[in-house]
RNA sequence: CCGGCAAGACGUUGUGAACGCCUUGCCGGAUGGUGGGGGAGGGGAGGAACUUCCGAACUCCAUACGGCAAGGCGCCGGUCCAAAGUCCCCCCAUUGUUUCCUUGGGGAAAAAAUGGGAGGGACCAUAGGCCGGGGGUUCAGGGCCACAUCCCUGAGCCACGGAAAGUGCAACAGAAAGUAUACCGCCGGGGGCCGUAAGGCCUCAGGUAAGGGUGAAAAGGUGCGGUAAGAGCGCACCGUCCCCCCCCAAUUUUUCCGCACGAAAAAGAGGGGGGGGAGCAUUGCAAACCCCGCCCGGAGCAAGGCCAAACAUGCGUUAAGGACUGCCCGUCCCUCGCCCGAAAGGGUGGAAGCGCAGAGUGGGCCGCACAAGAUAAAUGAUCCUCCAGGCGUCGCAAGGCGCUGGACAGAAUUCGGGGUACAGUCCGUGAUC
RNA sequence: GGGCAAGUGGCGGAACUGGUAGACGCGCAGGUCUCAAAAACCUGUGAUCUCACGGUCGUGAGGGUUCGAUUCCCUCCUUGCCCA
């Protein structure tokens, strides 16, 4: 498997991993980040993990909101979150399972801010892989 | 040089490097089948993909034909029209049939069905774009010293059938706002008072639309006659409306001809002239109701079709039922599992399984793409390079070097038109030399 | 993706078929009452120019129809709703 992929199932999909993540996640935010974080074995939140979540690997869910501007704005900061998460995914906890939902008058506008924001947020969940 | 006003084209470039994503068919391996993964390839945003203002295809709704209602459109002619689609023709392939030829194989022809074809033709514009013509309206200038009407020239605007089919509305102001009207004024007459008289003042019932003032708008204009005063009341000219004839008119249609040129005939928004008639009856608004002519069934790919999953509930079945009660809860009996007990009995727990139907819920496949195409929804980021621009610097200059830096905006069934946004470039337009 | 609806002072919300825009409520400002406040009551309150009288502009933006548009029509902008 190639080092820095980003297939199918590396993102979250369907609407009951969502809907899972969002109620049992731990939540935390930073200025322009908001996230949920649903790590298996680590918090109460992943002993009840379904097996979907269970069967290892990380995931990654993005949540853009319509205020974030038009169309191209939006698909913008969304490639934007998603090639720092591909750069950068080795830095979380395996399993770990996430949704990241940038603020309104979010101040992301390269790819550098975008992965520094991440890593910002990760440390604040500790969930940071510590051997790295 | 100016300008983004009118018409059009492009919308930083490159089969560049390495990382990543979506999709497609291929290869090899594996398999009962399916899915995932691997390898090397192909393809991967726009002129507006935005908007949803029009229209078409397509799908379903009782095939939806006719009428009514509702809704829409509206001077005349030309032009632009669709890789969508429907129909017709043509070509190719396949299939079976028939007929003919021939030595059993086969060949030829015919019509048919199915599939394909960047083939040809027809259809398709209802506030569409452009071009030309006509009309209306506003403003400016002129005819004209002034006013009104009219005419001419120029510029702007106009969704531009009908206001003499009917209904409705026209605030405020004003006497009166649509069968006109009598406030002031003007006119004669009756009565009263004053005055020598001429006449004046008050008053009553009338006449009048010439003058005043109001208003967005006041009911044809000018002149002469006429009258108590006036009035299209009468007449002349002008304006308006109706009918007939002639001429002009962008262009269109038909016929003649083998075609073209040409000729003839007809139509034609409207315009002009002549004749006759009407005394004016006809203010504006139809983006008010409406009338006339034409168009139009409705909803939309979240249309619509298919597949399996799981649950409330119902029915059937099995030992899983019955009684009390209007119903629920509850109680009792029966039945089943487990525990205690030698047994009788006691305690405790359960209301299930299977099949069918199934509101709602959340999925998948088709619809869906003749090389973009998904369903948490791909087209990104780094570097190099290209093209303009800006800044700095070197240079007399051409130019070199370094830094910076790129508008509006992102496909979800497809296609056409309109509208809106937009850095910069090309082209062309305008003015000047 | 497709189909609709609505925009009026600081806020909610009127203005009936075109005719004086801002009724009414909340809020805000000033006053009365009180030692002070609250409540209550009274007055004012769209912007701008002006000492004042008064003028001009104002219904999301821009056009059109009309003597006259919050109202009728067209094009944009913003916000909201519905559809498996």
């Amino acid at each position: 498997m190639k080092k820095f992929s980003f297939t199918r199932n590396a993102r979250l999909r369907c609407r009951k991993i969502f809907d899972f993540v969002f109620s049992e996640g731990e939540k935390s935010s930073t200025r322009d980040l908001v996230m949920w974080a649903c790590v298996p074995g680590l918090n109460k939140a992943g002993a009840k993990a379904p097996g979907l979540i269970a069967n290892g690997g990380r995931r990654l869910g993005l949540v853009i909101s319509k205020k974030t501007g038009g169309a191209v704005q939006r698909n913008r900061l969304k490639r934007l979150l998603r090639e720092a998460y591909r750069l950068s995914k080795y830095d979380l906890l395996d399993g770990a399972h996430i949704i990241v939902y940038p603020k309104a008058g979010c101040a992301i506008n390269n790819l550098l801010e975008a992965r520094k924001a991440l890593s910002a947020i990760w440390a604040r969940a500790k969930i940071k892989n510590a051997e790295r």
